[in-house]
DNA sequence: CGAAATTACTCGTCGCAACAACTATCGTCA
DNA sequence: TGACGATAGTTGTTGCGACGAGTAATTTCG
């Protein structure tokens, strides 16, 4: 068990936990937290927030082509009710340009600017760099069991539509 | 129409990595968002936030004692540099009280409130179920190594002054 | 052909989060 | 005792994120 109460009020790490479950999420979040810092840190000194450096990566893998809209929300890995304003900042910095496809006037293209790709290009290698500090400390093989263990979590709750475009 | 063409720029969880650092983070990143998703559901029925949740589940185990404030954010599993405004939130739905210490008036004290504790009790159960939807498919040791592997993971990023509490 | 449904966004509103600048209180040391 | 820091919160501003309602373009179907 714990350290016979060192102290009443305080225990910092060592906290109870209702089950299993609870604990894992837990730490989840706190972990998440914790290296998000050091991302956002990366991505501040640009202006950039996480979500939006992962917009911008998925439309510089498709460089020099474009995705509509809908396309590029459902990839992102963090979910963003917002794509509209989202690109609005992005299109405002001109990283990126949008038009309607003139045989569907419904949907927006969305592409990459070279001014974008520039700027990924920038902060490549202090991002490569961030992930090293993030995880660098941690062993291949602890890596892949951690990768694995992460997917194998949330695979219940991914959405199936992602899934289920590949084959249609 | 659009049968193979669609195959080209759809690839759903298929993303290349630039390092087996940058996947798990990508996907310790993903994980929480999917599992979030789920708590913020349970905590959104009573108009809470995962982190009002969590400094309420902080003063429940004090009750009932109270904490100063910035004692209480620096437990938080997330960083929370609001801590007044989120406290301000929580005090007008009179689930907490604050008051100045006499013989120090710069710390405010924070106690969970009789109303704080009953809301706490109502949602507890929905709340281990949610813990149970987000990884009961996950096997106990699974669930353990995930844990352990987390807080490895962190380990070197925990701020030194959360754990240097326990033995001044 | 035209009304209804669907698709693909877009916009209004609100609350919360982040950073910084500010205030009040207390300890300290010349 | 009175300026100087340090401590503990508070407040201003700004911007992003979430939810929902709204709009325009296309497809469906009687």
């Amino acid at each position: 068990m714990a350290k016979t109460s060192t102290r009443t009020a305080v225990t910092p790490t060592k906290r109870t936990y209702d089950s299993l479950e609870q604990e894992v999420f837990l730490n989840l979040w706190r972990t998440y937290d914790r290296l998000k810092t050091l991302e956002d840190d990366v991505f501040g000194r640009v202006g950039l927030s996480a979500q939006q450096y992962n917009a911008l990566r998925l439309l510089q893998s498709i460089y020099p082509d474009a995705m509509p809209t809908l396309v590029l929300g459902s990839r992102l890995i963090s979910r963003a009710p917002d794509m509209t304003r989202l690109l609005d900042r992005l299109e405002r910095r001109e990283l990126l340009n949008r038009e309607r496809k003139p045989e569907n006037r419904r949907v927006v293209e969305v592409r990459i600017s070279k001014k974008g790709v520039t700027l990924l290009d920038e902060i490549h290698d202090a991002v490569q760099e961030c992930h090293q500090q993030q995880l660098g400390h941690l062993k291949k093989k602890d890596l892949r069991q951690l990768a694995d263990l992460l997917r194998q979590a949330r695979q219940p709750h991914e959405n199936p539509s992602h899934l289920s475009v590949a084959d249609e």
